[in-house]
RNA sequence: GGCGCCGUGGCCGAGUGGCUAGGCAGGGGCCUGCAAAGCCCCCUACUCCGGUUCGAAUCCGGACGGCGCCUCCA
């Protein structure tokens, strides 16, 4: 079976293959740069991370395209009240959004363009609407005429009367529609205050773009009219992709993208995440507790996509231990190869354990991949991986040297294919890395102490030492080539 | 009000018309000075009520419950 997704666009589940052989070209919603990113936004975008690298797995070259939406009312708004440029909010917080990016391992994508330094490109999407007759013009901001485009609404069947009848259509009177399901791609003038904060110059005069635009304008002038898939939020299905795609469509005549992909949202507690529940989690929030990113990876990771997915403490520290048994097999093999030189002795017995190792690693591959070709199915993805380390570390338990270091061969590829995917372990490991920094020297000389105490069998004083390491988070394991230690799986 | 998603064992979370994932936690065992790690075994579920079917947790209808969207929230 290839690579199947459920399309948004026709809400079905379809084989994807790309524009152009090799290389897929996908567009992000990214983040409003007006306030720190919580970790429901992180959801979307782990998830998105996940698809992205999974493209690559499969071989694929991936052009991605992620927006920066650092202009709106609300990074208005904040400028306004503070009396700053736009820049002086917008810097910041793009800046921290980045860091937590990286603090969560994801892969940097091609492009991040900033919509403030776009309004070229969207000012000239905005004259092929006009010339495409599907915009007008009131007051000095432009509109998007949804009657004059037959394809609107196409992504979510929209009832073409449905909207009128919605309630909430009366909050927009401070624009000059003609039909309630129009939308604005120009806002011209300076409305209320902020005329010194967000104003460009246009053939229809000053003003700012519509909120629709900049994806729109940045995906053709990144990906082309056409690409390949299109990811966000469900939340911007309607109005935000309906609008995006119905504008682009109607300048280029063109189809836009061809898959639309999106995450659920993610509930804290079983409740949509609020500051006023005590229940809104940041990167850095939840760090400060002392929760690991690669745990909080794991858990945005480990459920289906088009599936809410519930947060919390405890399934934080759940995750933990998953990552740490995943963890914990990978130096397993590491260990276990190490020992050995790379290439088998010329007297290895031909019936060697790493044929069923390989054929372990086989049966891994295939399962991983069947599964996330299922429209990336996560969980499936990962039981086979659990399998795998089950099995394999079965196989590990009383072992030879010799054979152990032979099983590993065979199988840490396998670990390391799946990382690539999911990107945890290698999250951890650094985590540990920054952890030994700090640790390693003293741990190491407690062990000294305890080792000795066990030599002369004073179990207690060793014991009260393994305490000892214990209560800094480092968790002491004594193997037949000595004492070993390792992060704790959670953190208290 | 309109549209939609979902309700699985202590917790998280897949899935299929019959062969009953996986992780975490818990119990027992092997191993260990004791542990830890690892392995083996156990705990074997599908909101409720009807219906279809030889057979449903899986299909249909209804009820109850949770969640989302309905013009700038991922």
């Amino acid at each position: 079976m290839s690579l199947r997704f459920y399309n948004t666009l026709g809400r079905k589940v379809e084989a994807f293959e790309s524009l152009e052989p090799g290389i897929v070209r996908m567009y992000t919603c990214g983040p409003t740069v007006y306030d720190r990113a919580h970790i429901g936004n992180f959801r979307a975008f782990v998830w998105e991370d996940l698809l992205r690298r999974y493209l690559e797995w499969k071989g694929w070259e991936v052009v991605q395209v992620m927006n920066i939406t650092d202009v709106d009312d609300r990074t208005i708004r904040a400028a306004v009240n503070q009396g700053v440029p736009l820049e002086e909010i917008t810097r910041p917080v793009e800046a921290s959004f980045f860091e937590d990016w990286e603090t969560l391992g994801l892969e940097s994508v091609e492009h991040t363009p900033r919509a403030t330094e776009h309004v070229e490109s969207m000012i000239e999407l905005v004259r092929r609407l006009e010339e495409s007759e599907v915009a007008y013009s009131r007051e000095g901001s432009i509109y998007f005429a949804v009657d004059r485009f037959p394809g609107y609404g196409r992504l979510i069947d929209l009832d073409p009367g449905s909207l009128k009848a919605g309630t909430r259509v009366e909050g927009d009177e401070e624009y000059s529609k003609d039909d309630p399901r129009d939308f604005v791609l120009w806002k011209g003038g300076a409305r209320e205050s902020e005329s010194n904060v967000a104003v460009w110059d246009s053939p229809w005069g000053p003003g700012r773009p519509g909120w629709h635009l900049e994806c729109s304008a940045m995906a053709m002038e990144y990906l082309g009219e056409s690409f390949d898939i299109h990811t966000g939020g469900v939340d911007n299905i309607f109005p935000h992709h309906v609008n995006e795609m119905a504008q682009s469509e109607a300048a280029t005549g063109r189809p836009f993208a061809r898959f639309w992909l999106h995450a659920a949202h993610l509930l804290v507690d079983g409740r949509k995440m609020s500051k006023s529940l005590g229940n809104f989690h940041t990167l850095a929030s939840l760090q400060e507790s002392g929760y690991r990113p690669s745990s909080i990876r794991y858990l945005l990771l480990s459920g289906h996509h088009r599936q809410q997915l519930n947060f919390t403490l405890e399934g934080l520290e759940q995750a933990a231990r998953s990552v740490g048994r995943l963890r914990e097999f990978e130096r397993r093999l590491e260990a276990s190869e190490g020992g050995f030189a790379s290439e088998p002795p010329a007297d290895a017995d031909p019936v060697a354990p790493a044929d069923a190792a390989g054929e372990l690693a086989d049966k891994w591959r295939s399962s991983f991949e069947s599964a996330l070709d299922d429209d990336l199915n996560v969980a499936d993805a990962l039981a086979a991986t659990f399998e795998l380390v089950r099995e394999g570390n079965a196989m590990l338990d009383g072992a030879p040297d010799r054979e152990a270091a032979a099983i590993a061969r065979a199988l840490r590829p396998a670990i390391a294919s799946f990382d690539r995917v999911f990107g945890v372990l290698a999250l951890r490991a650094r985590e540990e890395g920054a952890a030994s920094a700090e640790l390693s020297e003293w741990v190491e000389a407690r062990l000294r102490a305890r080792t000795e105490a066990r030599a002369r069998r004073q179990f207690d004083e060793a014991d009260r030492i393994r305490d000892e390491i214990l209560a800094r988070g480092v968790a002491i394991e004594d193997t037949p080539d000595g004492p070993r230690w390792r992060l704790a799986s959670t953190v208290d």
